[in-house]
RNA sequence: CGCGGAGUGGAGCAGUCCGGUAGCUCGUCGGGCUCAUAACCCGAAGGUCGUUGGUUCAAAUCCAGCCUCCGCAACCA
């Protein structure tokens, strides 16, 4: 018993915009997770935190005329109030710019260089101008880039570079060895399968990106994402620096939570990272679903409300952590919509769970006047009601030990939609009429009670502010709510109830929609004008975007770029991607293949006999693998919704004019 | 032929490994009850289990082909 702990890990946030509901979704099952051990005993240590280094944060810090450090203090401060608003239990918030994890970072890139597992990358690297990318000796087919075939050259770009690719086998090991290592197992053979194609080294340092912690023995590099971030796991223990010392007691990792979408850098990299170190390995890492919006895209059609602080201010905290937890799959992705999360605020919680406390509650104040007598008598249904729920505790357990939240919410669900019926067999109403049944009446309204209690109890680490509001209605203590204390179904002595207010008030859902809906309607309109006005030359409407600029150029670097028109001959979809278009174009002196990113806005007849901007000196460019070579640049303009709007040319100018 | 996942009543899912009356939640319809947040309880309707063929006494389940959707990889020069 003594010693049990647990580790427990969000991934770190980019503090680059405001976190969306799909963060909250993995931050809230964290700490379902975390209370849930805290509350079987479990000595926990339950962290999150941001990573705020990189280039994109630079930029738009830069854009917004503040210092890099000054922009993820803001940010972050809005993220701490969100887990504070969502009830999040997190024992420690690391923050990667936090001066012991710069130097718990720069000790392990120092150690890991030492040790002969992070080298510079030009020392052997070879480098593929078109490809931009640094090969090994090894990896060099004939001497040739092995993606393009064409020369490489000697690099020209300092780089380090992690043996990745020396740990391959020893991952593959540990998949083996380790069968629950990657969560949920139907991912685990897309690692081995990314492994067995053949592992590169990775990168670890730029000399481009400055913000972001130097390389303290060759000060012109920074380190890149992967030690960075990877490592804040242990330096929030207290590897590697002073400012904490539980690095032995808590590592490792019981569960590191992560979206699938970077469950490959903590199955293969970051453990890798470790052996290089010599440090014992998380037990598990669980790549869990995403959260989609109804519709696909941002929702902006749907009226779908994201932000999850207006979501929490609307329906309350317990009510999206219950959505959250309860909509996504075990590894499955869910779905995100306000019907769907009124449904099942309506039925569940305010129906079922709300309303089960309500006319219980109400029936010992107006039987009894709020407290139940010591004599009760036993009766029919009893046996099955204690039976359905004191065998909740032991499901519950199962299913959150295998990481099945949902099914653990179903589980509890069960024993309320029990009790439910158990009023309706028992019809309190009707012995409340006789005199002689006030012991059974009693007794009935006991076992709602004491079902009450359970539920109250297992719903904890779940809704943790909803038990407290159960527990005052019911008289007892949630403070003394544990899994121990329950001691079994009929324990608790007596029940002095007092009735509030509703737990999940019922939502009209026709009335919720359509104001959801008009106020979106409203946004629509509003976008509309001021497309509008934007149309009008007179008036001139600002970037939705901070633009982000280029350094000054000479008169002579302009005149470097050859634009010219070209018309294009013809263009086709491409089988091999969805994203590019095949272009002909005649370019004055002869024909050219363009592979442009635009085929999600354009059809090929939007285009063919008309004339384009191109860029026409630009390198000619290798893509799919060599398959296919581009030579130049389409001129298009990005579009507020991320698409482009290509730049044409009245039909009757000349193709191979040039453009200033 | 790049890798992988998915196609089951109106919606969302389970069942597929280990063949044998197709199950759950929501919605719809009918009934019951009145303690309760127009909530609760019971019942009913509704599915050729993507498609074609094969194995078998028997296929949602096993095998082969095909169609459709979705991720990832490649890739917006």
């Amino acid at each position: 018993m003594e010693n049990k702990k647990y580790y427990i890990t969000t991934p770190i946030y980019y503090p680059s915009d405001k976190l969306h509901i799909g963060h909250s979704y993995t931050t809230v099952a964290c700490d379902a997770l975390a209370r849930y051990k805290r509350m079987q005993g479990y000595d926990v240590m339950f962290l999150t935190g941001t990573d705020e280094h990189g280039q994109k944060i630079q930029d738009k810090a830069a854009a917004k005329g503040v210092t890099p450090q000054q922009y993820v203090n803001e940010i972050v401060a809005s993220i701490k109030e969100l887990w504070k608003l969502m009830n999040i239990s997190n024992d420690r918030f690391i923050r990667t710019t936090d001066p012991y994890h710069v130097e718990t970072v720069q000790k392990i890139f120092r150690k890991l260089y030492e040790n002969g597992d992070i080298y510079k990358g030009c020392y052997k690297g070879h480098y593929c101008k078109p490809c931009e990318s640094f090969w090994t000796d090894s990896q060099l087919k004939d001497g040739k880039c092995p993606d393009c075939g064409g020369d490489v050259y000697e690099a020209e770009e300092e780089a380090y570079f992690f043996k990745t690719s020396k740990y391959a086998d020893r991952l593959l090991k540990l998949y083996e060895d380790v069968p629950d290592f990657i969560q949920p197992e139907s991912r685990k053979n897309e690692m081995i399968a990314f492994i067995n194609q053949g592992l590169q080294d990775t990168c670890v340092s730029r000399t481009s990106v400055k913000w972001g912690i130097p390389v303290d023995f060759d000060p012109a590099h920074t380190v890149y994402v992967w030690v960075d971030a990877l490592s804040n796991y242990i330096s929030a223990l207290g590897y590697g620096n002073e400012q904490y010392h539980d690095y032995d007691k808590y590592w490792p990792a019981d569960i590191h939570m992560v979206g699938k979408e970077i469950l490959r850098f903590h199955t293969i990299i970051w453990p890798a990272m470790l052996m290089a170190l010599d440090l014992p390995l998380p037990r598990r890492v669980f790549g869990h679903g995403w959260l989609l919006l109804d519709g696909g895209k941002m929702s902006k059609s749907k009226g779908n409300v994201v932000d999850p602080v207006v979501l929490c201010e609307r329906y309350g905290v317990d009510a999206i952590r219950y959505f959250l937890l309860r909509e996504i799959p075990f590894g499955n992705d869910g779905v995100f919509s306000n019907e769907a999360l009124i449904a099942r605020i309506n039925s569940d919680l305010a129906n079922d769970l709300g309303n089960l406390l309500s006319r219980t509650v109400a029936m010992v104040e107006k039987y009894f006047g709020g407290t139940l007598p010591e004599e009760r008598e036993a009766g029919e249904f009893d046996d099955d009601l204690a039976a359905v729920i004191s065998a909740m505790p032991e499901k519950v357990t199962k299913c959150m030990d295998d990481l099945l939240i949902p099914q653990a919410l179903a589980e509890i669900f069960k024993g309320i939609q029990r009790a439910n019926k158990y009023i309706d067999e028992t019809a309190p109403w009707v012995l409340a009429k006789d005199e002689a049944k006030r012991p059974r009446l009693a007794m009935v309204l006991y076992n709602l009670c004491e079902s009450l209690r359970y539920v109250a109890t297992l719903l904890a680490p779940f809704l943790p502010s909803t038990t407290p509001k159960m527990a005052e209605q019911l008289g007892l203590d949630a403070a003394g709510l544990t899994y121990d204390a329950l001691g079994g179904f009929g324990a608790h002595g007596t029940y002095t109830v007092h009735k509030g207010d509703a737990l999940f008030p019922r939502i009209d859902a026709e009335k919720e929609l359509a104001e959801l809906h008009a106020a979106e309607e409203a946004k629509k309109a509003a976008a509309e004008a001021k497309a509008a006005k934007a149309q009008q030359p007179a008036a001139p409407e600002a970037a939705a975007e901070p633009i982000e600029h280029q350094p000054e150029i000479s008169f002579d670097d302009f005149c470097r770029v050859e634009m010219r028109v070209a018309r294009v001959l013809s263009c086709e979809n491409m089988k091999e991607s969805k994203k590019l278009l095949k272009i002909t174009v005649f370019d004055g002196e002869r024909e050219r293949l363009i592979l442009s990113g635009i085929a999600k806005w354009y059809k090929p007849e939007d285009l063919i006999g008309k004339n384009v901007g191109i860029v026409a000196n630009l390198a000619p460019r290798p893509m799919m693998k060599g398959k296919y070579v581009s030579e130049g640049m389409i001129m298009a303009a990005d579009t507020d919704d991320g698409g482009a709007s290509v730049m044409f040319f009245p039909s009757d100018v000349r193709p191979g004019s040039g453009i200033h």
